[in-house]
DNA sequence: GATGAATGAGTATTCATTCAT
DNA sequence: GATGAATGAATACTCATTCAT
């Protein structure tokens, strides 16, 4: 993540562009583990190897650092998970296959299972962060499943269905379950399931609601 | 948690039990509001009415009266939600469509959607609140979502499916889409989608999944 | 210690007159065990078996509460303690040794234990306190033991000494030795010492130091 | 306890290993004035002239920074203490003589007289400190007496006497004394005395008790 | 740039005291 | 008289933020 640079100098100097990586890493750490309001700076600093005025000269306030680190974490993990995205083949249902296993291996990540906690937790008293996870995450994502299910409307491979509400589905069924997967030691009991099964029933399920309705002829979604 | 004492006295008194009520309640806005650690109790107690230390009569310390309101709040909703949910007639999917309606008719209440918001964001370090959340909300209404699975597939009006993992999936959509609807200021844009219209295309998609495969005959779920 | 008198009235009636007592007697308890800052008077009403405010019934604050309570424990042990110290027989020696006997026994008690510990500890911020317990205490105390030493030296058992000063080495050897005694559990190691060797010892150290110098004309103590 | 820090630095600077002094005279005041739990840390951060918060840097918490202020000033005087007690010549009367002259001088000082006061006021609730007081002052002092006392019953000075009892005897004596003389302005009245004048009968007194009886030969003590 | 000692506003918690019943 | 629920001033302790070095 923090990326080793030479400089001309030949005297070894700490790269100055390493400090906010560093810092961000720690404040994730930090911030994952005990909430916004609960995290402290000295701990952050300790973890990261700097020292606690440190912090102050790349990040003004412990809020603004809260929110760098959350779209820090947002921005890199999308940049990942976009070029793993790009070239889906098969049939419309294959594809919607193969876009859950992806997206399910990102949601199960230590990254986003932290981020949504965190995001869901403090959104309300952030409403520039929402806003930047609704553009960022939620468009972005929602807009490559429309594509999807659209194209699979259009072939006849699935019934007519709101494009939007079917997405929204698609999204919220996959971010639901791996939290709830993720979060086994807590949601005991006869809850527990093994993650590929439930990816694998999550994706027939899906793919049933989706089928044609026999006998009536698929017209182009609304 | 408080208890009824008997006043031998027939005047009227301030009643001792109403003030934990009104604890609770005013600690279900601050906490609500601000978190766990983000409230104060200065504001509870204000906003109750009530000198600071009366706080502290009822409740040790800020921790147990946060796991007390949840508990309060949780508990007091359930009763009501029950009573509600009894008597379920017509066929297995207009039971369904009547179950959905009906919890999605909590969902939305602000109490669920706090709930929800602080259970999540605070959950992983009190794991007790976890367990009790658990068996009190998850186990209870999974149960009576079985039922309902249980009996469409006998009555062979569902394919059969694996009973557990729908009652999951049937849950966690109903959730996640009560609370992105509660939160559209918040995701907004692409988004914004009338509530009744969402819970009427959820059943649709809901049943829709469960429609019996057109040639295959209905065995009983596993 | 709570005196039961009978009242013409049939009816049994908590006598009011046992009220303080109680309270005294648990505030001994509650400030001997935690000093005066430290007791709670929470506790001490339910030592006492009384409510919170009944306290303020009979003691205007906590501060008097403490005051009164050392002046009750010093004056109920001072009469006690005189009476049994009147008839004293033999030679002045046989009655110096009588006289650290019995005081010693008092010494011993945790009543005396407790007032000393918390005398000394607090006096210097009640001057009102320390002088009533010079007078009460120490003044009568001095003059029994000066009385003693002067009738000694009169009929030439005792070397001519300063009486004052002497009467006082009296009185700080028995409560220096009996207070460290019944700290034994803290000073421990090589001043463990059993009670009565240790009272024998101080009595013939005393008595030595009060023998006649040899061919010394005894003449009259100044 | 603070530890000297080598400074790269040539240029002054407020050192580091100043704080905790400043701060522990400052509790030794406020501590004394009003007790443990009288004394507030604001008060004492005052009088140290640091914030409140700077006491944390150095001290985990107030009884943590009580018990460092006793042992702080304990050794502080110890250290002092045992340089001047070294060398002792002349007889065993008067060496005794020579110590008891230089121990009263410590006795009376405002630390001792101070220590003391707390000491016995919060030693039961201290058992650390209580040890630590053992161990450090009264082992010290005592074994000290003890070989004083020993010459001089060796030498025939002195008649044979249990030696530990003798040298409780001697510290008791001075030890109380000093503080009843110190606190004349509470334990007035007749027991106003000139300390030098006090201090020489006590001698007087702790030497006549060890006369050697006459017309018995001196034995070895115990 | 980097440090970490120092700051002091902010907060949970305690407990002596009051007073309606 | 007696009660004990309610009060709120007082205080230990925390931690984000600053700044001299």
């Amino acid at each position: 993540m923090a990326q080793a640079r030479t400089t001309k100098d030949p005297k070894w100097r700490r790269l100055p562009e390493e400090r906010p990586q560093q810092i961000l890493a720690a404040a994730f750490e930090e911030f994952g583990e005990h909430g916004l309001a609960g995290a402290r700076l000295d701990d952050i600093a300790r973890r990261a190897g700097v020292a606690k005025g440190t912090i102050y000269l790349y990040f003004p306030n412990k809020e603004v650092l809260f929110k760098e680190m959350i779209r820090h974490t947002v921005v890199a993990r999308l940049e990942q998970a976009e070029l793993e995205l790009d070239a889906l083949t098969g049939t419309a249902a294959e594809q919607v296959g193969e876009y859950m296993r992806r997206w399910w291996t990102y949601l199960e990540t230590p990254e986003f299972q932290t981020v949504y906690r965190l995001l869901h937790g403090e959104l309300h008293r952030f409403p520039d962060l929402a806003q930047f996870y609704a553009d960022e995450v939620i468009v972005r994502s929602h807009e490559l499943v429309r594509a999807l299910i659209t194209r699979g409307v259009e072939r006849g491979e699935f019934r007519p269905v709101d494009i939007n509400v079917t997405a929204r589905i698609l999204a919220g069924m996959l971010i639901t379950h791996s939290v709830w997967v993720c979060q086994q030691q807590l949601f005991k009991q006869p809850f527990t399931v093994r993650r590929e099964y439930l990816l694998e029933q999550l994706t027939d399920f899906f793919l049933h609601a989706l089928r044609p309705t026999p006998g009536v002829a698929n017209a182009a979604a609304r």
